[in-house]
DNA sequence: TATAAACGAACGAACATTCGCCTTTAAAAG
DNA sequence: CTTTTAAAGGCGAATGTTCGTTCGTTTATA
């Protein structure tokens, strides 16, 4: 069979989708034409269609990527040994970290992208929700949750609250550092974690 | 002269501008065509094109339309009497409060939508950062220093961050009530007031 | 009744998608 | 190992549609 083998047939997937994501993050879906992606592939548009059968699959696949990247970051501050706290910390320094780094800005501008589409498509919206969204709110939750069981909050205060409080305001500096690279998210986070470990008995340990 | 009140002229104006904002907030700018704007105002092509030389301006004029509702507020908090503290808890009510009214929803559709057009167009994002945002971030800063001056908040703490923490989470949660209306942002408004009255020594009566 | 507003069909550019042709690939034949 | 060959990859001009914009005509106003 001629036919190319599997890992030539995703790589060229994976490179289509580079252009793809390129270009969203720079111009957004709807000013990027599929010419555009073909340039920066250096492909053309006859083979694009080989591989994705109209534009809105590759928004479609876009979306999915810019989603995954986020995901894996709670999975791995679940498996953190240590305290309630601990866990948040970590989560905080590396979250907001990310927001620091040059090779995120892609990422970065992808999501105020899918913001934008989510609010127009319901299959974006409903993806966002119930994935990493829901997994997020309900991570850091759980992690507020186990801080009030271990006695360390005051049981009486709102942990989806807490949660959103967290994830919205790291949407809020992803968008903000997005506009301004200048912006000093590490002060931020810095300052958070003074506020929030006001509520917390159990002192934090100054690194 | 046939010619129509200058009144009138301008009811035209904001005519087409309400029908495009209305328009742009359900499906973005770049979604959204002439024809779209043409319906929803009950106009005909022409008429618009007599009021705005090109999509593009319309795009801009509603930009600084969506710009201007956020600055008032601010200006309104200024003008409060009493301490950095009781201004503070003034704007989070009010601010926090406007994410929690359906008449609000337009605009915070329409804001992230502008969000995507300022990572596109330099003009639309540096009308932002000089104005509304700047403005924002200043008068909050300018709020945490004063409190910081009246002895009432740890001078070693970082007001530009504080800010940046009060906006980007106002940002943040506007995000997530337009993705999903159910949020309790009121909940989570009264949980950033505990966190924050943390770090202030004078403790705020509770109404 | 003269003048500007409003109309909407028409125009050209831009776009997503298609399709017939050429090139490359890898399995089969020698 | 080399040659053959059929099937898939890749190409890009062509297509039909959508959209921003224009303009000659009609309608309403002062």
């Amino acid at each position: 069979m001629p036919k190319v083998s599997d890992a030539h047939i995703e790589a060229r997937r994976q490179q289509i989708l580079e252009a793809a994501r390129a270009c969203f993050a720079r111009q957004g879906f709807h000013q990027t034409s599929i010419q555009d992606i073909c340039r920066e592939a250096e492909l053309s548009p006859g083979a694009v269609y080989k591989y994705f059968p109209s534009k809105e699959h590759i928004i479609a696949a876009s979306c999915l990527d810019c989603q995954q990247a986020g995901m894996e970051m709670i999975e791995s501050a679940r498996s953190q040994d240590g305290t309630a706290l601990q866990a948040l910390d970590f989560l905080v320094e590396h979250g907001f970290g990310m927001l620091d780094q040059e090779e995120s800005r892609e990422f970065m501008m992808m999501s105020v992208q899918l913001w934008s589409e989510a609010l127009r498509s319901s299959e974006v919206k409903d993806a966002l929700l119930s994935g990493s969204y829901g997994t997020w709110v309900q991570g850091l939750a759980g992690l507020f949750e186990q801080a009030q069981k271990e006695g360390d909050v005051d049981p009486g205060l709102d942990a989806t609250s807490f949660a959103r409080i967290m994830f919205g305001l790291w949407h809020g500096l992803l968008l903000h550092k997005s506009l301004d690279p200048d912006i000093d998210v590490i002060a931020c986070a810095k300052l958070m974690q003074v506020l929030y470990h006001g509520i917390f008995k159990t002192p934090a340990e100054t690194p």
